[in-house]
DNA sequence: ATGTACCACCGAATTATT
DNA sequence: AATAATTCGGTGGTACAT
């Protein structure tokens, strides 16, 4: 509805137009010349009328309609009477296509169409031929304003589609066809037999009179094209849905529409990609074999690689305790001290970073997305070579450096041991010992400036740990190590080896080392007066457990024979009766901030091995004593 | 500019269901 | 038989390739 009554007062405007146009050139146009013109103009299109055919030419298939519609327009005398810019007017813009050939003469209102259109929606004529033809025209335009193009030029038949027809711009493009041809339009019409031409879509034009039934405008043919090809196209689809409705299985063969197939497939490749889901463990269906090839060559890429890595870290580390057992046996414990600060915590950096992690994080890089279990046993791989080690070096060392301050609060006696020797240690002993664990947590909230000093834990210790001890105990008289003998390796069994019992407080260094002591912790103690002595084993009180015969002897010789000569064994502090400390400082004792040693049973330590960083005073990691020769 | 494919809409015809 | 669902064919519009 708006879009008719839009047309219509389009066409109605257009009309003012024309009218207001030709009233214009009404005056002017009133010349002899110009009847001599329309004159001919006359005469030729009644040679084109003669061969109805020829407008066909100009792709418009409607000239039966036109033909037929000829007989309103008799004879001609429109044409004439007519202004060239009529034609354009008459029905569409095309007034540039025909003002751009003044020359011609009104020859493109000789076409059927055009002269039937113009003639049906130009009311300029009826001004000029007289006021007979008025009343016609006046009726016919009304008629064709409320139509489109099409329609009047189909007929009746199109009339019924009323949506197309006025929507079909066809018409704007037809008329200017034979507008723009006229010259040559005409003159191909004469050249090309309207039969024998061909249209674009492989359409005669005989195709198109066949279908008068349904003449449509000059799109018609490519409408019948259409229709084919789209006809071609449903078939193509319907075949498709053939071809899938017998490719998916328990299709309902009597629900055979096009949706429940289409559902029918959607619910097989679900219930197939499930069941292949689950042969697969989980690998999804679209994932093709392939993918799953390349997948496990590439883990197995990895394990390869890990496992390569994982030789290659264990060598290294043999390699590195190598060369640590090497240095521990040329440097000096300062020397080792000094190393240990700079080695063991960038190792134990190192391997809690470098190492496996690194390896770790790649492969979850790469099996992100398919998340197989696989990462979860690398770490698993990498760790090995440290533990494989261990077994091979089951004594461990551990050497602690603090440095007590000259003024220290100490108080607290050792708990782990019987009370230090009165002369040294006169603090008394007061519960059990602490576990090893907490050692260092009980030092390090110690306000106590902290000096280099040593403990040493093995049980059965590699003579590296001897040679260190020693080191220390010869080397460095601002150590003070505490010394004792403690029981067999055997933890359950607490009996001190062979502790003499009433040991001179007094005892001379030959003494100690004549005593068969089994087991040996060093403790460190501070260099400074007697009553800090004391505390000492407040501090460390684990210690230093060495039970093996030549580790022990060697310390005990290393005492003997480097320390101070005030070394004292104190039988009394001795409560198992088997032990033997040796208080080398004694109160008051000139040789304040010396190394002395004290011997006493650390039955808890034995075989242990736990090692505080020297700096950080944090218990590190366990490791092999083999590393530990270096410190 | 032209040809083609695709899509959406519509109406008619056919089929299935109630 | 009435109704709903589905299919078929026509048509117009648009996008894309040539």
């Amino acid at each position: 509805m708006s879009i008719e009554t839009l047309l219509e007062a389009a066409r109605y405007l257009e009309w003012q137009a024309q009218q207001q146009q030709q009233i214009k050139h009404a005056d002017k146009e009133q010349c002899k010349e110009k009847d001599l013109i329309s004159t001919e103009a006359e005469s030729r299109r009644a040679e084109i009328v003669a061969s109805p055919q020829a407008v066909r030419t100009n792709h418009v298939p409607w000239s039966d309609d036109t033909h037929s519609q000829q007989p309103h327009h008799p004879t001609a005398p429109p044409a004439p009477s007519l202004p060239p810019p009529q034609v354009p007017i008459a029905v569409i813009p095309m007034v540039p296509v025909v003002t751009a050939m003044p020359s011609v003469p009104p020859l493109p209102l000789s076409t059927p169409i055009a002269a039937a259109v113009t003639s049906l929606n130009s009311p300029p004529p009826v001004k000029k031929e007289g006021a007979s033809s008025p009343p016609q025209l006046q009726q016919q335009t009304p008629h064709h304003l409320l139509c489109s193009p099409q329609i009047k030029v189909e007929g009746a038949q199109q009339l019924v589609d009323v949506k197309s027809g006025l929507s079909q711009p066809q018409v704007q493009i037809q008329f200017p066809a034979p507008i723009n041809t006229n010259g040559s339009g005409s003159h191909h019409a004469h050249q090309a037999p309207p039969t024998c031409q061909q249209r674009p879509n492989g359409v005669t034009l005989e195709d198109m009179r066949s279908l008068e039934g349904k003449r449509r405008p000059g799109g018609a043919g490519t409408r019948e094209v259409h229709n084919k090809l789209e006809k071609n196209r449903r078939a193509h689809l319907k075949e498709c849905f053939e071809t899938l409705k017998k490719n998916v299985p328990n299709v309902d063969e009597k629900k055979t529409s096009n949706l429940s197939v289409l559902r029918s497939a959607l619910r097989y490749i679900q219930t197939s990609n499930i069941a292949h889901e689950a042969l697969t463990g989980g690998t999804p269906c679209r994932k093709s074999l392939k993918w799953e090839e390349t997948l496990k060559r590439k883990e197995k890429e990895y394990e390869h690689e890990m496992e390569r890595l994982a030789r290659e870290k264990i060598a290294t580390q043999q390699r590195l305790a190598e060369l640590k057992n090497e240095l521990g046996q040329c440097m000096d414990v300062m020397e080792i001290d000094r190393v240990l600060r700079q080695t063991i915590q960038p190792e134990d950096d190192q391997a809690s970073t470098s190492t496996a992690s690194e390896g770790e994080d790649n492969f979850e890089q790469d099996m992100e997305e398919d998340a197989p279990p696989a990462p979860i046993s690398l770490p698993k791989q990498a760790a090995p070579p440290i533990l494989q080690a261990q077994p091979i070096l089951t004594p461990h060392l551990s050497i602690q450096h603090a440095t007590l301050p000259l003024s220290g609060i100490l108080s607290t006696p050792s708990p782990s041991g019987p009370p230090p020797p009165q002369a040294i240690a006169p603090a008394p002993v007061t519960g059990p010992p602490p576990p090893p664990q907490t050692l260092s947590h009980r030092i390090q909230p110690s306000p106590m400036q902290v000096q280099p000093t040593v403990i040493a834990h093995a049980a059965v210790s590699h003579p590296s740990v001897i040679q260190a001890v020693s080191h220390t105990l010869q080397a460095n008289h601002k150590h003070l190590t505490h010394i004792a003998p403690s029981p067999g390796p055997t933890p359950s069994t607490p009996q001190p080896i062979t502790a003499a019992p009433a040991v001179p407080v007094t005892a001379t260094h030959q003494q100690i080392a004549a005593q068969p002591i089994g087991h040996i912790t060093v403790h460190p103690v501070a260099h400074i007066g007697a009553p800090l002595t004391s505390h000492l084993p407040a501090l460390y009180s684990q210690g230093v457990s060495v039970s093996q015969p030549t580790m022990v002897g060697h310390i005990t010789h290393t005492f003997t024979h480097h320390t101070l000569p005030h070394v004292q064994a104190n039988p009394q502090a001795n409560t198992n009766g088997a032990q033997v400390n040796s208080a080398v400082v004694s109160q008051g004792n000139p040789s304040l901030g010396k190394p002395t040693a004290v011997l006493a049973p650390h039955t808890q330590l034995v075989g242990q091995a736990t090692v505080l960083n020297p700096v950080t005073m944090v218990t590190v990691p366990t490791f092999p004593v083999s590393t530990l020769k270096l410190a």
